[in-house]
DNA sequence: CCGCTATATCGACGCCTGTCAATATGAGTG
DNA sequence: CACTCATATTGACAGGCGTCGATATAGCGG
């Protein structure tokens, strides 16, 4: 579980410039990778887009069917994929939920790409 | 191919808070996520994390198979789905295939993100 | 020219994922 | 309590994707 990469030196022979830099490790990259296959879907690119720009900066279910032209229990899974990913945050009030954006999830994404 | 999705209002009954900002569109959002599918597997996240810390910023395929534990082909088949996204460039030099971060093309991607 | 090395491409296989129809759950309403 | 509506869950199916082995291509050295 908490076993880091090692990275052996690999005794160079004409190529082979490794340089002993410390690199994103096999498990990291497993959970960033979780994190951009949420995004990895233009429907739920396009869920994120309506749920950010709606007003309140919250959706129902019943916002974002339409528009997508999706069925009902596609959209539920899409964004329980968003949700558990840290992206969305789920909030039900009455018969109705409602999604919003978690603050500085967007922004906390695009960090990852820069301590790449 | 080049249908815009139309969006029509949708009597609101007590929900469906429909505000008429300007949302990502179906084709947009279909090349973005294109982008972050590229981003979407961890194998290539450590793809991009070792050519960025590598020596002069490139790294040649036999850099990258060793530490990754898998075949030459599969490196070579993530390579040209990252050079196809636009994050990496590819130089050929001699034998060897050297490939290199494209300058920009990561802070350029986290700022997808904010324009979501 | 022949073989060796580095890389790319191809074909196949198994798994993951997006989608839908059907159904379950749960809250409001008569 | 029966009915309806909003949402979630389940099961099934098709297509996409990561991986490998085998093969092709291309440059280098004898």
């Amino acid at each position: 579980m908490t076993a880091l990469q090692i990275v052996e030196p690999a005794a160079a022979d004409a190529c082979c410039t490794s340089s002993g830099l410390p690199v994103l490790g096999a498990e990291e990259a497993q959970g960033k990778a979780q994190l951009f296959k949420a995004l990895a879907d233009p429907n739920r690119l396009r869920l994120l887009s309506i749920v950010k720009a709606s007003d309140g900066g919250e959706a129902c279910v019943c916002d974002l069917t339409e528009p997508l032209d999706l069925g009902q229990p596609t959209v539920s899974h899409h964004l329980k994929i968003l949700v558990d990913a840290g992206l969305l945050r789920r909030e039900k009030r009455g018969t109705w939920a409602y999604y919003s954006l978690v603050p500085g999830a967007l922004e906390r994404t695009a960090g990852v790409l820069s301590d790449l």
